[in-house]
This record gives C-alpha cells, structure tokens and sequence, in this order.
DNA sequence: CAGTGAGCGAGCTTCCGCTTGACTT
C-alpha cells in the first residue's frame, strides 16, 4: 500500500494527477461534499447555537468506507480539495469523518492541474482553514433555514409542494418582473431615414441623424428633398481595434453555447462534462477566466506555428466579478494541438466554440479602419451619415466572434465605395421607415444565468440546476410564442415622386423563452410583499459579505446567523398566522349575456375563469373553465375570458353521437364516441362544420386501421405498428426501432425479441433525442469565413 | 394524456453547493 493517500473531489481529476505523482501515492476522489445536514426539520438545533447535525450522504457511504480504509493504512493523507469556501469544508468533512489526526494531515491546493502546480503544493502544505469552513457552515446553514422555513408557508397560503430559496426566488423574481414591464411597456414609433445612392457603379446608403416622430413631418421631409443636390460635405477616417473576449466560464459558455447553438444550459453542461471525462477540456465549472502558464506558452507556440507571431498576444485575464471564488482554470481545451476531437456532433461542436474562444483569447487584437462619411442636402441644415468599416488586420477574428444577445436591426457595418469630398451622389430612394421602440428582451435560460451571475447569485455548480427547478416547480416555461402583426408605414422618394405604403410586420415573437406562470406570479408577490429582504437582489451580496468576515476571523459564524434568524423566524410564524391564501382573484366585469360577474383565478387544478358567484343553490351554481396555456389571470380580458366559455361546442351529430369540439394541453381537438382526434392548425375550432369533422373523424379511422401491421400469436402485448416515421416495434407502452433496412414480412417472433433485447431501451426516446438535435438551428460557428469579410459592431 | 373547480381532514412536499452515475420519471 502507498504511504501517501491524495483525496480530491473529482474522479477524472484523480486519475490525471496520479499520473503526475510517483508510485508513493495513491490519488482518489471523495465526489464532492461527503457529509450534509440531515435531512428533516431537526437538522440545525436552533436552541443550542444553531448546532447543525450533519450525516453521511447515502450515496457517498461506500466511497467513505474506502477512504477510511486507504487513510488507516496510509502514512499522510493529502486534502486536495478545490481552494474555495466549499471546498475548504470538504476536506474539513473528510477529516472529522475519517478520523485523520493533524500530524498525519496536510490541505493542499492548487487552481490548475498541471504537473508543476500539483508539485508545488505538495510543497506548501497548510492546515485546514477553520474560519473559511465556519463561513461554508454558515452560508449552508442560512439556506437551510431559509429553504425550510419559507416553503411550509406556501403549501399552506398558496399550494402544496413548492419551493422557496435565496437563489430561486430571485430568480423567478427576475423573470416575472421583466414580463411586467413587457406588458406595461409602451411602444412609440418614429420615422427612420434612410437614402441610397448610387456612386460610380456601386451602392451606398446613408441614414439621418434623427427620427422623425409623426408621419406629416417625415412627409414634410421628403417633400423638401426633392431635386435637392447630395453632396460629400466630410470624410472622417478613425482607426480604431476590438479585442478577442476573455476565455469561458461556466456562465459565459452556457451564454454562447445558446446564443450559437441554441443548447439550453443544463444540455450545454452534460455534454462539457462529456469533453472533460475524456480529458479534451478541463474543469466546466469555474467562474475564473485565468489560464495557467503553461496553456498561455502552448496557445502561442501554436499560434505562432499556423498563423505567425503577429497574430500571438499572451494575455492574463482577470476577473471582474466579485462573487468569483476562482477555484480552477477557466474552461480551455487540455491541449492546443487537438484542433479537434472525436465524439459526437454535439461534442464536437461544443469543443470547436471551446477551442477557439480559448485560442482567440490568446491573439492579436483585429485593425478596424472606420470611416465616417458626412452628406449634406442642398436647402436643408440636416446632414445624412454613412459608416464603413475595413478590416485591416483580422488578428482574433481570424477563428472567433462573440455574439451578443441583443438581437438589434442589423447594422452591419459595411464597406463604402471610393468617396471624396465634395462629390455629388446620385440619389436612388430615400425611404421614411416607421420603427417601434422595443421593450427589455425576455429572458433565455442563458440569459438569466448571466443576470444572476451579474448579481453574484447561485454558482457555476447550481446554475443549470437552478434554471430546471424553477421550471419543475412550475413558476416559469420555457416556450415559443407565436408574434402579432402589427401594421407600418413607409414613404418613398423616388424619382422625384412620393409613394406611401402601410406593410404589416411580426412582432413579439419569442424563441425559447422563459415565461412566468400564474403561480411564479403568486408566490413572486407573496414574497416580495411579505419577505421583502430575502428577495432583494442585493441579499445574496449582503450575506456573502459577513460570510468573508467570518472567513477573516472577525465574525462569529453563530453571531451571524443568529442576529439573521431572529427577525426572519419571528416574521414567518406572524406571516404563517396573518396571512390570507392567495389566489390571485381577480373580478373582470360583468358577462354580457348573464350579467354576472366574471371572475379569474387559481385553483388547485391550475387558473381558471369563473361566471357568476359561489353559492350552496344548485340551480345558481357558476360555469367554470381554464385558461389556455400563455393566458395569465393578471392580464386576460373579458372578452378573452368570455370566449373560454365558447368550448367544449356540440359541433353536430354523428351516427347518433355528439361530436364536440374543444381545446385541451395538447391543442384543438374533437371528440366522438369517446375517441378523440387533433385539430390541424389549418382549422378554427370555433367554427369548424360538421362535414369538416366527419371528414376528421373518417381519416383518423382510416389511419388507425393502416396502423396495425402485424400480430404475434406468441404475445398480444406485442405489435407492429405505423407510425410518423415508419413502421416499429410496440410492447405494451415500450417502443422500440425499427432499422431502415428491414423489411417488416421478414419479422418473425424471435427476430423481434432479438432487436428489442439489442435495443435495450424504448425507441422512443433515441427518436426524440435524434431530432431535437436536428432541430437546432444550423447557425455559423464558424466565424472564420464571416469574420474575414466584416466586423459586428 | 385531454372533461374537473370539493374541503370529515393521511402524510408528504422544501433549501444551496460539491460531485457523478443510474435511470427511464
């Protein structure tokens, strides 16, 4: 047995660092924290100084039974846990848990895994620090407390089985008040102009300096320009440069991996973690930017070796956030000389955005000539503007361009033709665009994660993690909104005539956002009016401050919580007592037909609207029905809430049974003798005529009569079926595959079993995870050939 | 899978952060 045991948390950590050491050591992993509080409501004992009861997870008990034993037998044991608050408190865990006593111990660390870090650690060994665990201790601690004390008080004023917590609420909070200020957001138009010119063959446009606010003074513009004479009036030419972005962190990957790839956060982490099991990346959480010397020495041997030394510029970020705890490196390929790896699409792609953000990090900054071009009109003081741009050195841009999340009308700069001063230009049009102001974009999950990292909330560990719970929790969706149209105007001058045009346009159309529900919007409020403290953006900064005091020694850990507790404990039992159920009752107006009052609110089985009042009489009771699914009881109308009533509509009879039509969670449908059939888009629900739903009702039983291909005496659970893409195995509610190539006369029993045992799982799944891959828009990652030809602003 | 909208009443839910598999929800 080795003399030295090295204990780090993570496994594919282990393996590369046992390589670096000799065969005196023996490197294993104790898979992040051991040991938590327990589990139910006694796990802090409040009365005795908060005391908490920790416990050995259930799945770390066998991997703490061998760590027992490897440290008994060892000489020294190394805790080489991650150098952060969390990590302090691991090897903390591990040596109470473990019994180690401080002559056999030394914590080691080190923020990179690179042979001469690692050595130079072993070096410079120290004790535990206890002050940075009592600051873990606390901050475990006051989630705890929170998190359990808030929770009760919703299953009992709002519903059963939700959440609250320092990080989610917020959260949630975000994104129900950004949707607030969507839907009071007030939308202004103003006239946008722009001229085109035609100059020695090549085109040019040029935009007014300001908007026109009503469509009389634009039209009164346009009148003043005809016949006028445009002319070059100044020719400013400004160098000016961009520099590449620092590389990723786990925030800043899941922002690109969005914005280029369009992966959600917790996709873009399973396949980061994929790459760094394999040893193609290193660590994906991290919240620092810094890159070790050795990677800053290979990315400018190979930079230097494929583009020459003027494109090499060795850079040391550092990081601005002050929440950032900097444990490990910052998100870079292990080695620079794998330009690619093997995997699957998604991996390689996701390496491909990982690589280059890290090489590009390491470049030259890119030449940028701007010119700006002045023209004058002749009877008129206003002036026109055209901006170029020429790339003079791509440096960077060479293999990598940021993208942004503001999705502004495209100003791509582009090239001007040869222009001089005083040069008259031969005009094309002018047009005077109406444009409406837009409100703050919703929020992506990417998005979020950067707000909340922004306001030093949650971590890299729990980003992903957190952007799921308050999805699971129902308070947010992450869904595709369908725009409205909306109507503008457009003037034209052309050939010394004006032509005016009303066009229609999509608007709010969303891709993949997140959405408040109901509920997010309920629990939001009851919150904030009630806990208004903890669900201040500014909570968490305030905190993680008296946590680095109590890691400098200068704050009782117990102090700290203790002067928090009490006025939040005291404020959760009056709340608990005072407070009314929340439903978020909203009266709409009377019903026109009924003159009842018509009501919305939130019941147990989701929002719902209401015609007339509760009442014990039979005949008075009132009509109920749900809302649709992107309809919220804060903003629905009566007349939207009024046309819930609509449906379920007797559409007509059919062989002697009703056929009615109504809208459920999965769209329009039709129900007839108890079988129900989808709605295609194409169709009103609200209007649709009894041929129509005959005609529904016969195709459907035509294609379920097509469905059933074959049979098996052997088994009736077992079936071969057609479906959307082809024929394929059912078993009971299991799907399974079909190869293309099959030909299903050839399927005997035997064969079937056999593909069902190869396959090993249903079919199902493998299809949906198939396509949502190809789904993702095939957007450029590539930013070599793009980059080349223009710089983005 | 899809309609419901109640209150005789059991026992449950829940936090944030650190790590990966096991696993078909």
């Amino acid at each position: 047995m080795s003399k030295n045991l090295v204990i780090v948390e993570s496994p594919a950590k282990a393996k590369t660092i046992e390589k670096f050491l000799g065969n005196d050591y023996t490197v294993k992993s104790c898979f992040g924290h051991i040991r938590d509080l327990a589990k139910g409501d006694e796990a802090i004992d409040v009365k005795n100084n908060f005391l908490p009861h920790y416990e050995v997870s259930e799945d770390k008990k066998a991997i703490v039974a061998e760590l027992k034993k490897l440290s008994k037998e060892a000489e020294v044991v190394w805790l080489a846990s991650d150098e952060d608050r969390e990590g302090e408190a691991i090897s903390w865990h591990l040596s109470e848990v473990l019994n180690l006593t401080e002559s056999k111990t030394r914590r080691i660390v080190f923020h990179e895994i690179t042979k001469p870090a690692i050595l130079k650690a072993i070096e410079n060994p120290r004790g535990i620090d206890k002050n940075l665990v009592d600051a873990q201790q606390a901050r475990r601690v006051l989630d705890r407390l929170v998190g359990f004390e808030l929770s009760p008080v919703l299953w009992k004023k709002v519903k059963a089985n939700l959440s609250a917590g320092r990080v989610q609420s917020v959260a949630v909070r975000l994104i129900v008040d950004r949707e607030r200020e969507i839907n009071v957001f007030n939308y202004s138009s103003a006239f946008r102009v722009i001229a085109r010119f035609n100059v020695s063959g090549k085109q040019m446009e040029a935009e007014l300096a300001k908007r026109f606010e009503t469509e009389a003074e634009a039209l009164a513009f346009l009148e003043k320009c005809k016949g006028a004479t445009f002319t070059i009036k100044n020719l400013e030419v400004k160098p000016s440069e961009k520099s590449p972005a620092p590389p990723f962190t786990t925030s800043t990957l899941q922002q690109e991996a969005s914005r280029k790839m369009g992966y959600g956060v917790s996709i873009t982490m399973s396949i980061a973690q994929k790459l760094y099991e394999n040893g193609f990346i290193t660590y994906m959480r991290t919240d620092s930017v810094n890159l070790s010397e050795l990677a800053i020495g290979s990315a400018q041997k190979y930079i230097t070796d494929n583009f020459g030394s003027k494109y090499s510029r060795p850079m040391r970020y550092t990081t601005k956030n002050d929440s950032a705890q900097e444990a490990h490196e910052a998100i870079r390929p292990t080695y620079f000389e794998n330009v690619e790896v093997e995997g699957t699409p998604q991996e390689k792609k996701l390496y491909d955005l990982i690589y280059k953000r890290a090489i590009a990090s390491q470049m030259a900054k890119a030449q940028i000539e701007k010119t700006i071009a002045t023209v004058s009109i002749s009877g008129l003081p206003d002036q026109l503007i055209a901006t170029g741009e020429v790339l003079k050195f791509d440096g960077f841009l060479k293999v990598y361009l940021e993208s942004t999340d503001d999705d502004s009308e495209d100003e791509n700069s582009k090239m001007l033709p040869p222009l001089n001063v005083g040069e008259n230009l031969q005009l094309i049009h002018i047009n005077a665009t109406e444009r409406y102001s837009r409100p703050a974009p919703r929020y992506t999950e990417a998005s979020l994660v950067k707000k909340l990292e922004e306001l030093g909330i949650g971590r890299p560990s729990t980003y992903a993690p957190t952007i799921s719970t308050i999805q699971k929790r129902g308070y947010v969706v992450k869904e595709d909104r369908e725009g409205k149209d909306r109507k503008f105007v457009t003037l034209t001058l052309e050939k010394n005539e004006i032509g005016r045009e009303v066009k229609t346009e999509k608007f709010a159309s969303e891709k993949s956002k997140l959405f408040p529900s109901d509920i997010g919007m309920i629990v939001t409020d009851f919150l904030t009016k009630h806990f208004d403290k903890i669900m201040d953006f500014g909570f968490t900064a305030s905190v993680e401050e008296e946590f680095d005091k109590i890691a400098r020694g200068q704050l009782g850990w117990n102090k700290m919580i203790e002067k928090f507790y009490g006025p939040f404990h005291a404020n959760v039992i009056n709340t608990s007592e005072t407070a009314e159920r929340q439903n978020a009752e909203r009266s709409l107006g009377a019903d026109p037909e009924s003159g009842k009052t018509v009501y919305v609110k939130v019941g147990r089985y989701g929002p719902f609207a209401q015609i007339g009042e509760n009442s014990d009489d039979e005949k008075e009771k009132p009509r109920y029905a749900s809302l649709r699914a992107g309809q919220l009881t804060e903003t629905i109308t009566l007349e939207e809430a009024i046309d819930l009533f609509r449906l379920p509509r007797v559409v007509g009879n059919f062989e002697t049974k009703d056929i009615k039509a109504a809208i459920g969670r999965f769209g329009p449908y039709l129900v007839h003798d108890s079988k129900f059939i989808s709605i295609p888009k194409t169709d009103d629900v609200f209007a649709i005529t009894i041929e129509r739903a005959i005609e529904l009702i016969e195709g459907k039983r035509i294609s379920d009569a097509n469905k059933l291909i074959k049979t098996f005496a052997e088994d009736e659970e077992l079936k071969i079926l057609n479906g959307r893409w082809g024929p394929y195995i059912a078993l009971g509610k299991e799907n399974y595959r079909l190869s293309k190539t099959q030909k299903v006369d050839e399927l005997t029993y035997e064969k079937v079993l056999e593909i069902i045992k190869a396959e090993g799982r249903p079919a199902a799944k493998t299809a949906a995870k198939k396509t949502s891959a190809k789904k993702v828009p095939a957007k450029k990652t590539a930013a070599k050939k793009t980059a080349a030809k223009k710089v983005k602003k």
